[in-house]
DNA sequence: CTGAAAGCGCTAACAT
DNA sequence: ATGTTAGCGCTTTCAG
């Protein structure tokens, strides 16, 4: 409860002088700012942050806004997240948490001054709230990039995006399948949920397989697969339908374990019928850590999504700062061969 | 932009009846209530966060301070801050996120008076937070049970806390077990590092599994689990070296797909050899919606992630209006028998 | 039942 | 190089 006051009368200088040692926005002789640092040092004196913000107009605070279900995607969310609140902090900012299922929690963090700043996370292709976000006070940058906002359009007032580049992604899988030979490709992805809501980068990702495939004239077919083991039922149907789909690429946190064993259940199945005559290929899309022990991959593509945050939260900082930056921010997707 | 003098003189009245008709403080007669209201819906007048704050030391604002790291638990944390989050928004308090490697996060918060309140997660057995929380300008809530303080010890001066009763689930599972006739029994738990750190659910988990077993005079060990497909070396190396044990505690989110398929594998083993003798017993500890699939378990102890999250939450916004709370609040585990 | 006015703790002109 | 002071937008006495 000690306040700037109490500072300036202990280092006996005026209250100005004090606040200006701290934002450095004037130059301080040497002997007064020691002098002052000594005080606020001995008094433990902390800025109140409220008084700070009325007065500045800034909060050093922006608001994140994640999806916090449960199911998919829950440790690139956390490292999101992660990534985010690092960098904030690097440049003093703190962050607060808003959820996807608070309505107007946007609205409303703005409308308060609450936040500097907004960054939104589990964008959809055609998102509602898009419209909502312009009128804001606020500068905001999108995790994820709806389908109105393709990159080299004209980039007027377009809200800024980040993301991993999903679409990439997605074809750099289908080549790497064809090179290798399959002629018959499926995207094992997202659950039906996330499918039906157009979530960003589920359409994306399929968008950007599917035209490679065609490009590459291989038939490339997309599944969506539930978390945990029914994961594998999407495996043993679609190969009964079609035995020679080969190439597979699968992206869906909660199931990878269930899919990779389905998967390598029937190489080793039909290996056994016609030796040899089976080359099954995966490609798993997901983060380098979690792919890392997984059996039977051939290939991962990473998807970093802590550096998504920090990206993210960077280029929010940059317009809070109102410098410029980057209108869409897609990171290039890797393809790593696994080596058993 | 607009303020609570636009919003007066919009209604034709003094600021502080604008004041007063939203807070509720006073008496105001229906007619001006309703222009005032109208006003503040023309002008979509949103209350100044940090005025409000200044002038009435009340930020509505709480602090989270989670653990973000990627690996144990991830839906279990999320849960929790998802609970968290809903219970403080339903009390119109935004919640700011710290992460547990912020070193003075919750002193930079609570000394700013940027929160009203801290919330503490990732609690260890002899935290070191602990010395500091209790100097902190703002009541604070663990999220966890730290070993000093125990259920009916002189309640003075005790930091708050919320958590599952992983003491009495160790106990539930050891005399559940116990009860089928396994004489044997192992605890296939959380990553050493967690054990290392002497997290407080390991601990406490730990204690009460070893402490019933005992106590039914049969043989528990503790192993600790890696997360991902390494676990099942974990069982590998356990039925190798002590192939008569033959009830499973499992607690560890990250591994536990592979815990159990390692462990069906034993069985149908076993079982292949001198079929009837083998009858593996197997309780898994987590979240119910993530057990709901898994093959092979005999029973589940639900992890009610979200309530602890809510429970806490509510403690907590309890404190911050200076009501009294619980000083230890348990949640009681559950058994459920899985049937197949 | 309603107004007027004194702060809340700080920043940023405006002085010197 | 430092001090004085007018606000920032709101809550809450104090005064009708």
């Amino acid at each position: 409860v000690t306040t700037i006051a109490d500072v300036a009368q202990r280092a006996g200088v005026s209250i100005s002088t004090v606040s200006y040692v701290m934002s450095g926005k004037r130059t301080i002789s040497a002997r007064t700012r020691e002098r002052v640092e000594q005080a606020i040092a001995d008094l433990a004196y902390r800025p109140h942050a409220s008084a700070r913000s009325l007065a500045s107009r800034m909060t050093f605070v922006i608001g994140l806004q994640a999806p916090l279900r449960t199911g998919v995607d829950v440790n690139v969310v956390m490292e999101i997240v992660a990534g985010v609140v690092r960098t904030a902090r690097d440049a003093e900012y703190d962050v607060l948490l808003l959820t996807s299922d608070d309505g107007d929690g946007l609205a409303r963090a703005a409308g308060a001054s609450r936040v500097d700043g907004l960054l939104v996370m589990d964008v959809e292709s055609d998102d509602p709230r898009l419209a909502t976000l312009s009128s804001l006070p606020v500068p905001t940058v999108l995790i994820g990039v709806p389908g109105e906002i393709r990159p080299g359009a004209d980039a007027k007032s377009q809200v800024a995006c980040v993301d991993f580049d999903f679409e990439a992604a997605g074809r750099l899988a289908a080549h790497h399948l064809a090179d290798r030979g399959h002629r018959r490709v499926a995207l094992l992805g997202a659950p039906q949920s996330v499918v039906t809501r157009h979530t960003s980068f589920a359409d994306r990702l399929g968008r950007g397989f599917a035209a490679a495939s065609a490009e590459r004239g291989i038939v490339g077919s997309i599944h969506p697969c539930p978390a945990g083991p029914e994961a594998a039922h999407v495996v043993d149907d679609l190969l009964r339908a079609e035995p020679d789909v080969t190439g597979f690429l699968i992206h869906n946190e909660a199931a990878m374990p269930h899919l990779t064993s389905a998967l390598s259940r029937h190489t080793s199945a039909a290996s056994a019928g016609e030796a040899g005559s089976t080359d099954v290929g995966i490609v798993a899309l997901c983060p380098a850590a979690l792919a890392a022990h997984l059996p039977g991959i051939d290939a991962v593509i990473d998807i970093p999504a802590e550096q998504i945050g920090t990206r993210a939260a960077t280029a929010l900082l940059r317009l809070v700062s109102s410098e410029e930056t980057e209108q869409v921010g897609l990171i290039e997707p890797q393809l790593t061969i696994t080596t058993h």
